[in-house]
Order: structure tokens, then sequence, then C-alpha cells
DNA sequence: GCGAACGCACTTGTATACTAGTATCCACGC
DNA sequence: GCGTGGATACTAGTATACAAGTGCGTTCGC
């Protein structure tokens, strides 16, 4: 078997060959969840469980396991007898992650606005800072990262660590949009301060506050789907 | 191989070699949930995957496809080289499975009340009718798929498709709970009528009614935990 | 009799072999 | 030139073989 070939950037573990012995699927899983976000495997991109088995340096096994979640998540289409395709992008299902996310994370912020102590906001500051900092940066990568883990701590507060992975996966296919904003660096400051306006509400234990401050935050990654149909509409799909 | 043998009862589909060439993993994680739904696989259970293979008359990599979607479902624990075994009813879990269904289920019931026309109605009545005559028997099998139904139809008429599984895996935890019950029959009148209530208020495109019936309909299982608890404690966590 | 150590039976995870179906491309006939 | 038929090289789905690890039972030593 070839050696793994570790891969480029990206927020996903190490590698496939950990240290323990559990099992390499969710690794893989998350690796690929990020690429497919990234656009490093473009929508439509066809995939080869073969090929990508070879280049991750395991067998379709695992490999399969990883397909499966994504197509759960609808990140990938399986064609029986045909092949694996990353799913271009569909408003309908964009709309329908939009929806979940609203739903859940805007009624967990305001469990969150109650239950907020001086130790989860001190947690919720360090993490915005760190959002400053990458945004000075202009570090798309680390920023993506910090604000993923800014909106599990709104979840976690809530009490109901269940519900991040669940928003998670609605995420994804939000994420993948606005990597595909070109215009995303200059939104970076404005997106930092909603941040802020959201977790100071919840200092404040005002609920209301803080589920607008955050509905208005979430809507606006939804507001550049036009632009970014127009800029990559092979990326979409056709209907 | 040995011939597949059939799942007693259960909403599952009939038969792993269906007639096309589909693949059997999505048929054998619905059976495989119902079973563990019904409790006709207990809380603690061992699953042995190649016991399940050979009852189901499938090998073993169909039968892993089905037990790592029930394992994201946290239906399953899949402790490695150690065994699978039917996740006891984690009142944690149950907590956060609420929490979603509340989350999206009300918020989607809101936009329902708005976008409610004849059709949809007409087939919610339809759905009431039923359940009232499964209630006659005393069916609660069937009544427990027009259940299904009714909550999918709310979360379809918002115009999210997707939401409804999402929803359906947070369902599972809490018709697990309902199906150890044991008075259960004596409250399905009871739920059949707060179902109308909430329908009653969808037809009148009240959201806030709507809501507030759904919501209060909702937490009735989760008043039921304790008691359950005392008569099946043996399914359910230690801690 | 009791304890410890070895071994066997069984587990999940992974790799590979095999099956059945699809699309493409090229050659051949018209 | 154009249409058609078939070989071929892929695909995903499934079955099976193998690897690595755990726990329990038995047996040997004291």
């Amino acid at each position: 078997m070839a050696e793994p070939i570790p891969i480029r950037g990206g927020n996903a573990p190490d590698n496939p060959r950990r240290a323990g012995r559990a099992s390499a699927g969710p690794y893989l899983y998350a690796a690929l969840r990020d690429q497919i976000v990234r656009a490093e495997l473009a929508p439509g991109e066809r995939l080869s469980e073969a090929e990508l088995g070879e280049r991750l340096g395991v067998s379709r096994t695992p490999i399969r396991e990883a397909l499966g979640r994504l197509r759960d998540d609808r990140l990938v289409e399986v064609r029986p007898q045909i092949g694996t395709f990353v799913a271009r992008i569909s408003p309908a299902a964009v709309s329908d992650a939009q929806f979940i996310r609203e739903a859940l994370e805007c009624t967990a912020v305001r469990v969150s606005a109650e239950l907020a102590d001086v130790e989860s906001m001190a947690q919720m500051e360090e993490n915005l800072r760190a959002q400053e900092r990458a945004t000075d940066r202009i570090d798309i990568d680390a920023w993506q990262l910090l604000d993923d883990t800014f909106h599990r701590q709104i979840c976690d507060l809530s009490g109901h660590p269940a519900v991040w992975p669940v928003n998670e996966r609605a995420k994804s296919h939000l994420n993948r949009l606005r990597r595909l904003s070109l215009s995303m660096p200059d939104y970076l400051p404005t997106m930092v301060e909603a941040h802020r306006t959201v977790a100071e509400a919840v200092g404040n234990h005002d609920p209301d506050a803080a589920e607008a401050a955050l509905r208005e935050h979430l809507r606006a990654v939804l507001r550049e789907v036009p632009r970014i149909r127009e800029q990559h509409p092979d990326y979409f799909e056709e209907p």
C-alpha cells in the first residue's frame, strides 16, 4: 500500500494513521468535507473511490464510509454504477440548511443568553480577539475555524451538546457558499463585529437582542447567493 | 448465502432484495432503527454484525453501513474490538433530541401556518381521521406511522423538505421512549386531540397558536421520562 | 484450593476479490 | 459520411479474507 499523502491545508486532522486504533472513517469524512467546503473539490467534480483511497492511503472501505455520511449531508451525490460527484450547489438545499441553522442556533442562543456565566463569556471573548487577529492577517482559513468555534460555543452554552453536530452539517453548505464569495475578505470585519454584537447580548442576558442579532448575522451569507451564482454559474444546479 | 428472513412486524420496507439495484444500506438502517425504536432490540442488547447479517440475509458490509448511521444517531454504541450495543436511554440525549425537535418543528409550524392551503389541510385532515381509526382499534403500530406522517406534513409544509430527515432522527429517541410507556394506549386519544388542535391553528393561519399547541404537545412525552425510568431502570444509562 | 498466565473464541476495522451495470469509443456495415 | 453494434474500461455494491485487539475460560503451577 502506498503511504498516505497528507491533505494540503485545511482544517482536517493530521493523518488517517492516527495514534490509536480508532476507525479512519470519521477522519476521512472530516477531511473530505473540508475539501468540499473549501472548494478544493469543486462542485460537480467526479470522485473516484479507488483514486481517493489511493491518494489518502486507505482502501475503498473507509472511503465509502466517509462518502456515505457526505451523501447523507447532501454534499456528494452517489449514482450507482455511474459515479460519485461533489454536489453542485442547490439553492433549495442552501435554503433548507439556512432554515435548519436559524431554527437551531437562534433557539440555542436564547437559552445561552439565560445561562451565560463569567467563564463562558471569557472563552467567547478570547475567541473574538483571535477572530480580530485573523482578520488583521486576512487569514481566512484561521478565521473559518474560529467562526465554527464561535457558533459551536453558542450551541454548547445552551446545554445541549448534540445540537452542534446537527448544526455543523447544515452549516457546511453555507460555509461552502461563503468560500466562493470572492469579496469575502471585505466582509470579515463586518462578521466579527456581528459576532461581538451577539456575544454582548448573550453576556447581558438579553435573549431577544441575542436572537435578533444572530438571525441578522446568519442571513448575511444568504444575500450573497445571487452574486455568487453569477460568478460561478457552473457550480450551481442547472434547473 | 441464506435467504433473507423477513423482519417481523414494524414499519420497515419489505425486503433487502428489492426490485432495483439500489443499495441495501438505507433499507437495513430503517429496519434496524425501527426495531430499536420498538424495543424489539432492547437498550443495552448486544448486536453482532455477523449475526445480523446472517439473520437479514446480507454480508457484514451493508450491515456496517446501517450501523454507522445508527451510531451517528446515537442509537447504537460501537466499541471497537469489543462489540456493538443498542444504546441505553440517556436522559441527556433525550433532552437534546427534544431541544432539536422543538426548535425545528415549532419553527416549521409557524411557516406552515402561513403557507397552508386547502389541499394540504385536506391531507392533514385525512391523516387525522386515520389516526382516530387507529386509536379506536388501539393499533399502536399504525398510529405511530400516522404520527410520523403528521409531523412530517408539518415539516414539509414549511417548504423545506430537508427538515424532516433531521427531525426524524431526533424523533427516534422520543419515539422509543413513548414505546416503553406502558400506559401509552391511554394517551392515544389525548395525542390525536392535540394533533387536531395544531392542525386547526395551522388551518386558521395562526402561527402563534400553532406553535404554542405544538410545543405543548411535544413536551407531553418528556413528562413521562421519570415514570418510564422507574419501570425500566435497566434500559437507562447508569450514571 | 487458589491464583496467575496462557490460549482460544469472538469482536470490529480494513483490504481485497468478485458481481453486475453503465458509458464511451472504435470498428464495421451501409 | 453516418448510424449501429460490440468490446472495453470504468463504476458502485457486495461478499469474503485478513489483521489487530479484547475478554473470558481453562489449565497449569504452587
